[in-house]
DNA sequence: AATGAATGAGTCTTCATTCAT
DNA sequence: GATGAATGAAGACTCATTCAT
């Protein structure tokens, strides 16, 4: 029986690992070529499985894709929260969180070059309760941004200007040197540009 | 003589118009599901042409998209430098700039859909030769931008931060707000925003 | 205009020979090898066209194989309708009938094969209405046979047993003979056995 | 040692039950489904087993068919010949037949179900040697019904008419009848209809 | 010049079968 | 013996592109 219990844990290893492979070959893959040009084939090679395998993982293709995608937005959320706390003031918080997105960004660049090919036309494509997953996650993370933007208007560290803007803007200037540092090759640390970041949002929206 | 060089007025008129239906076609279509999900019978249809009349404008369905973007960024950027000149203050200049990028959103907002599906995907599969002549004039944009903040640097109107990077935070606000905005549904005015663009980025960059 | 009708008609004929042929490649290899034996690639190879021209003039497989057997159900019933009367004796009517229908199986020997391969499987499978397209038919076909006998007792020509019970039996009858002459080699004539068809369900079934 | 023999035994009908489980969960499954669209996994799942142990009693999926087919009719032969003997008079014995076979198919429309499906098309793809079980036992119950028919001509109790003709025809009106029952819902009693089949085939074969 | 019929390469997906545990 | 994870062959279907008319 104990041994029973080890087949049993090894093979749920197993297949974790199995899964791990294949979500990381179609993280590179999708990154690479996007979800069109990337076949199955190929992802299986890059897991060293074969197709069929695949399917055993994952409902099909778009299955897959979100849930790379799912999967990633899971840890940022849970590297976000862990960072940040209630009781700070809240412009910290903010500053921290903008620390740990671009880290993030900077560690998981194949992630972030899927999250921008995850456009209008993915959005028609798969079916709406797939797609929905990954919007959730994602409308969680503006959510707790704007809510610390929020508390430090109230605290009259900021200018009360609308808060879901504030928030989209801050995420849209982090995205924005992430599209140029990848678009550049790469080079330098993109999380050191924490430190502009903040310079231009905290001075534009502080309170004066 | 003379009729001749009506007839063959007349035939480019022609040409002009069926390409004008297509580009058309293919815009609205691009931007609602994208390019792999757009097909050329689709465009064809929208256009009320037969499919190989699309090939007798356009080289491929690659070249029919790039097209597209191609050409609207030559109207942007015809707008932004008909919109500005060289003598005034660089700050003012970049404040017009801003309003006239964004009320161009707000009016081409197709347009910026099919922008923001160019994502790498798009990239690697669209032959280089294609993709560069929309890289080129993206690039160009940004080169205005970034020398007017030379300028306002020069002049000690802002503060000496990296100016590649400064453009690209206001870029990336002004898209940031325009995703925020179609993903609302497009309702209330976008360019009105142009002036939270101006009062976030401006007190963040200006020289204190 | 004269001459773009002539046009019109000709590449209306061009796709009627084309229907054509594919129906005739579909018969012969779905009688020979069933439904799912039966590859698009093989019957397009059949009809000496590519794969993607069978999608132009039918829908996809299942549709293709329905029509096949609609078209053949039609032509029974048109050849089955001109050989009856309303006439004369119900009994000879279903004599003529039986005779019809044995001639049109022993040429249509492919279409029968294909029809008894129509059982409970491709009723499930195939999209419920397609199949009530051959369903209909086959059902109007027993009851033109039904009515006949239903007049044949209201002559007293017949004992009154249930009349469609009798239908069914007639048509056994005919079926039961058509597998045996396939089984055993489709030698002889089947439409000969007219006679003992007769023989035995007239004698079975006539008013003593 | 008789310890031992009780040990093998006992697996001996281990053996036979999962044997019995899946070939009874295969007859359900192929009458509902047809051979094609019923898959092993499902087959398995209905026997409470799994994949793999299917293939330590069938050589492949089509064995297993086969071999559902081959019990039944194992079982239908023995009926019959356990129904009849040879001393009394032949018609009695078809009788007596007729009535045996509408209770077994009444009994086992699944079987029924399958044996109708087993078309042509099977007969190409299941490999000779397997499908020939099959034929051969139907052959079998035909040569014994032709047996009763030449006594019965042999006796003057028949029209001398062909005789194979005539078992195949008597097992048609059988046939047709009960299709013609599945088809309404198997409403009724399907071997009350043994009065009929007999009405018809007895007075149309009889000697005048 | 304009058409749209014809093509066939390319891909997802299913499922019988195998075999290590 | 029993399992079920892994495999990969096979096939339906789509659609960009070509070319005869």
């Amino acid at each position: 029986m104990v041994r029973n219990k080890q087949v049993i844990e090894k093979r749920r290893i197993k297949r974790a690992d199995q899964k791990g492979k294949i979500l990381r070959a179609g993280e590179k893959l999708f990154a690479k070529k996007g979800f069109y040009l990337t076949t199955l084939e190929e992802i299986a090679g890059g897991a060293n499985l074969a197709k069929g395998t695949i399917y055993l993982h994952f409902e099909n293709k778009k299955d897959l894709f979100i849930s790379i995608v799912e999967r990633k937005l899971d840890i940022l959320l849970k590297k976000i929260k862990e960072g940040i706390g209630e009781e700070g003031s809240p412009t910290e918080e903010i500053k921290k969180l903008t620390k740990v997105h671009l880290k993030f960004l900077e560690r998981n660049r194949n992630f972030f070059k899927i999250l921008q090919s995850l456009s209008k036309e993915y959005k028609r494509e798969m079916e709406k309760e797939l797609t929905e997953r990954v919007i959730k996650k994602h409308t969680r993370y503006l959510g707790i941004i704007q809510h610390l933007i929020e508390r430090a208007i109230k605290k009259k560290e900021m200018k009360p200007l609308d808060t879901r803007k504030l928030a989209v803007i801050l995420i849209g200037i982090v995205h924005s040197l992430t599209i140029n540092w990848i678009s550049q090759g790469e080079k330098d640390s993109l999380s050191k540009d924490h430190e502009l970041v903040w310079e231009i949002f905290w001075n534009g929206a502080k309170q004066a």
